[in-house]
DNA sequence: CCCCATGTTGTAGG
DNA sequence: TCCTACAACATGGG
């Protein structure tokens, strides 16, 4: 599920397993998840080296060498990172970092629409991927600048890459849920105080997602991600959750619940 | 077999 | 210029 809380919950997984490593052997089993770079090139580049820090901007993962280099990862629609074992089983891991230690870190895309390229310079490769900030980053008046330019829905305008970084289908359904907003509503019909709920309900989401490492039986029973499928029942009001099509994707709310201002 | 799925990118049209 | 809709990408689940 990587959207900004399951990134960055690899993020802190990768730290907690994989730094501070000497790479002894690298293993690209798909190249379609390489973006500008061959196998070959990244294997040169990585071997020998360890792995010193992470940094992360919305849903890109920036895995940082002791060499300058950063290995750049996205997940698409579906992935994981796992550090293991040995021969354990591991499966649709595109690409295989091998340490010394006999260990192993595997970058899992099952899709493979996931994308993995080196990047010298992260701000330059925020830059020309024209992202906004990163959504657990930007301030209140920030947030109410940028997302008040858009005359679109609340729910597109928080999935926009280029307004703020990190927001998804499923955590801008949660958002929108707790700040009792249609996925439909208008940010120019939002007041100053719905906008300010917003802002407050974002940060508590992402960070609450984070803490229960984005797990669906983890977060409190007043979030709507367990229950985010057509027919449940609501759980604040009991009623029945709806699914409709917003900017191509399919929002669940409560149509009790959420309204369009 | 059909439809759907946590994302991004490019195209087309209003 | 900005917004929406849609297809494509690859693969599996219901």
């Amino acid at each position: 599920m990587p959207e900004l809380p399951d990134v960055e919950v690899y993020r802190q997984y990768i730290n907690a397993t994989s730094l501070h490593q000497k790479i002894t052997g690298i293993v690209v089993k798909s190249d379609r998840v390489l973006s500008g770079i061959s196998a070959q090139k990244l294997s040169a580049t990585l071997k020998g080296f360890e792995l010193d820090s992470t940094d992360r901007h919305g849903k890109y993962l920036f895995v940082c060498l002791d060499n300058g280099t950063s290995v750049m990862m996205h997940f698409g629609m579906t992935g994981d990172v796992k550090y293991f074992k040995g021969d354990d089983d591991v499966v649709y891991d595109q690409l295989r970092l091998d340490f010394d230690n006999g260990y192993h870190l595997a970058y899992i895309s099952r899709r493979k629409l996931g994308k993995i390229s080196f990047v010298s310079d992260i701000e330059e490769f925020i830059r020309s991927k024209k992202l906004g900030p990163d959504a657990l980053s930007l301030d209140q008046d920030e947030f109410r600048e940028r997302i008040g330019k858009s005359r679109g829905s609340v729910k597109s305008t928080l999935m926009n890459q280029k307004i703020i970084a990190g927001i998804g289908n499923v955590y801008s359904d949660e958002i929108l849920f707790h700040s009792r907003l249609h996925p439909q509503a208008k940010v120019q019909k939002l007041g100053d105080r719905k906008m300010l709920v917003l802002f407050g309900n974002m940060r508590r989401v992402l960070q609450m997602a984070i803490k229960c490492r984005t797990q669906p039986e983890k977060f409190p029973r007043s979030y709507l991600i367990p229950f985010r499928r057509k027919k449940e029942k609501c759980p604040a009001c009991t009623g029945e959750i709806k699914g409709i099509k917003v900017s191509g994707r399919t929002a669940y709310y409560c149509p009790a619940c959420q309204k369009k201002v």
